[in-house]
RNA sequence: GCCGAUGUAGCUCAGUUGGUUAGAGCGUAGCACUCAUAAAGCUAAGGUCGGAGGAUCGUUCCCUCCCAUCGGCACCA
């Protein structure tokens, strides 16, 4: 048998300027099944997430709340790092692109392109609004004017930036994106390929630090600072110790198949711009960006004023860390927008939690304790089917998920037709022999669970090698 | 406006080489059982497969047009 790959899997670094979102719990569970499915394997995986702290947003908010930037940024990185334990993550790493080591990363890449060439200095110019001491973008004015600051003038404001060279990676770029596994779902790469081939702008990597302090100094340049998306983008690679060429980043980056996640609004930094400053520094493409939908409450996008909002928090706190990883990987879509509301949840959670999967490991695990001697032998291992295999393969975690409960309906069945509860009274040897099966099944389930719900394969697997019936898996909700 | 999707049972969706009675899960109704978290099992109701034309011996699945919904159309990340 041959060396399995190394694997490197990373999400996107969200924003720190609000409290984590049910829509980047889902790609850090769809992340983590991955990752624990291929340790599985027996692949060496990388798995890294953390926090883009940089930006002009930040710095404001920080400021509006007259907080200390750093301590802003602290306490919000920690509300990220706390979804580690709540959803029960595997990462392996932690970055923040406050950290002295990506800091230090992120002026290596511009450095290497630089070298290459690819980063000039340029005139911007732009409608600024003084209220809000930041450039305005065209489709945001409202009659011209700043929608935050109407009675105000938009004035027209012109600083030297530096440019990073897109344009100059039109052809590379749609040859990368001509390979169809560069990016997952295919009409999102067939989007990237369209707005490749329209042409590409050189866009600026650079903000004035008079102006926008709160960011990584350019080096060489002690009036600017490098814009939060140059700098947030090096954290793929930073993250595995690069600009360090050996160790992490060799075997991970370099050897191994890396892959990222990333929201379907990503697509054009991730796989293309992010593509670009690679290709410019000297360093591999990534293999595989993988991108998932949005998350929807009520037909509507989640907002503050709508009151639809869902954090992950509020899920894990009424359905447990294993359930919401359920609820994220089973019932959303892997890369269309999927609507999600607590009402639909409960449903979700009764029907296939507490009267399937709980229910089916109460029912059998109580057989085993009342009728047989003692545990089963160890079930040997099995190959998984081959949906389950090629459903991770093309990332449908739903379809992964339903080779588990079409299992579970399957036992269920199987205790109708043989009724062993009932046959034990007539025939004992026979209806241990069922019960045995039964308890087997529960073992294969629990393994199949083990990227989808680590806490869950746990329990089940010590109840059959205890011949224990265990806690009610999944408590019946309060009514 | 342009580009791209989507429109299949109450809900969420499967359904590619076009071929007899269109599927699953959830939900609903009834039957029945009792090992289990009043759970599971069986049965049933429920669809002009968005609409109209066309090509075909024949299409939910191909072509055209229309209607509806959604998303995107670069420096907010």
């Amino acid at each position: 048998m041959s060396e399995l790959k190394a694997k490197y899997i990373t999400t996107t670094l969200p924003y720190v300027n609000a409290d984590p979102h049910v829509g980047f719990a889902l790609e850090l569970v769809q992340a983590d099944m991955l990752a624990r499915y291929w340790r599985l394997l027996g692949h060496e995986v990388f798995f890294s997430t953390g926090t883009d702290e940089h930006g002009q947003k930040i710095a404001q908010k920080a400021d509006s709340e007259e907080k200390d930037r750093q301590a802003y940024v602290d306490h919000y990185a920690g509300e990220f790092n706390r979804l580690k334990d709540a959803l029960n993550l595997s990462n392996d790493a932690f970055i923040r692109t406050t950290d002295t080591h990506h800091k230090k990363a992120a002026q290596e890449m511009w450095r290497r392109c630089a070298a290459k060439g690819d980063i000039y200095k340029k005139a911007f110019k732009g409608l600024y609004c003084v209220g809000d001491e930041m450039f305005l973008r065209e489709n945001d004015l409202v009659d011209g004017k700043c929608p935050n600051h109407p009675t105000m003038e938009p004035i027209e404001v012109e600083e030297e930036n530096y440019f990073f060279a897109l344009s100059k990676y039109q052809t590379y770029l749609e040859e990368y994106l001509n390979n169809p596994t560069s990016i997952v779902p295919d009409w999102q790469r067939q989007w990237a390929l369209d707005f490749v081939k329209g042409g590409l702008e050189d866009f600026s990597i650079s903000r004035q630090k008079s102006r926008m302090d709160w960011g990584i100094p350019v080096p060489g340049d002690d009036e600017q600072v490098m814009y939060v998306w140059f700098d947030a983008l090096t954290n793929y690679i930073s993250t595995l110790g690069w600009p360090e060429e050996n160790g992490s980043f060799k075997k991970f980056w370099v050897e191994g198949d890396t892959l990222q996640l990333g929201g379907k609004d990503q697509v054009r930094f991730q796989s293309i711009m992010w593509q670009a400053m690679l290709k410019s520094a000297g360093v591999p493409a990534t293999d595989t960006v993988f991108y998932h939908g949005f998350v929807t409450s009520g037909g509507q996008k989640m907002s503050k004023s709508v009151g639809n909002v869902i954090s992950p928090y509020d899920m894990v706190a009424r359905y447990g860390t294993d359930a919401t990883r359920y609820m994220l990987l089973r019932h959303v879509h892997p890369f269309d927008d999927s609507d999600v509301t607590f009402e639909k949840m409960d449903e979700w959670y009764t029907a296939n939690l507490v009267n399937g999967l709980g229910n089916l490991v109460a029912r059998v695990m109580k057989m085993a304790e009342t009728h047989l001697d003692g545990p089963i032998e160890k079930p040997a291992i099995t190959d998984f089917e081959p949906e389950y295999l090629t459903a991770f393969n093309v990332f449908n975690f739903q379809a992964a998920s339903d080779v588990v409960w079409k299992k579970i309906g399957e036992l269920d069945e199987k205790i109708a037709v043989t009724e062993p509860f009932k046959l034990v009274k007539t025939d004992k040897a026979a209806a241990v022999a069922i019960i045995k099966e039964l308890v087997a099944g529960i073992y294969i389930i629990g393994r199949l669970l083990f990227s989808l719900m680590p806490e869950t394969n746990m329990i089940i697997k010590e109840a059959v090698l205890q011949n224990k019936k265990p806690d009610n898996l999944f408590k019946r909700l309060e009514i």
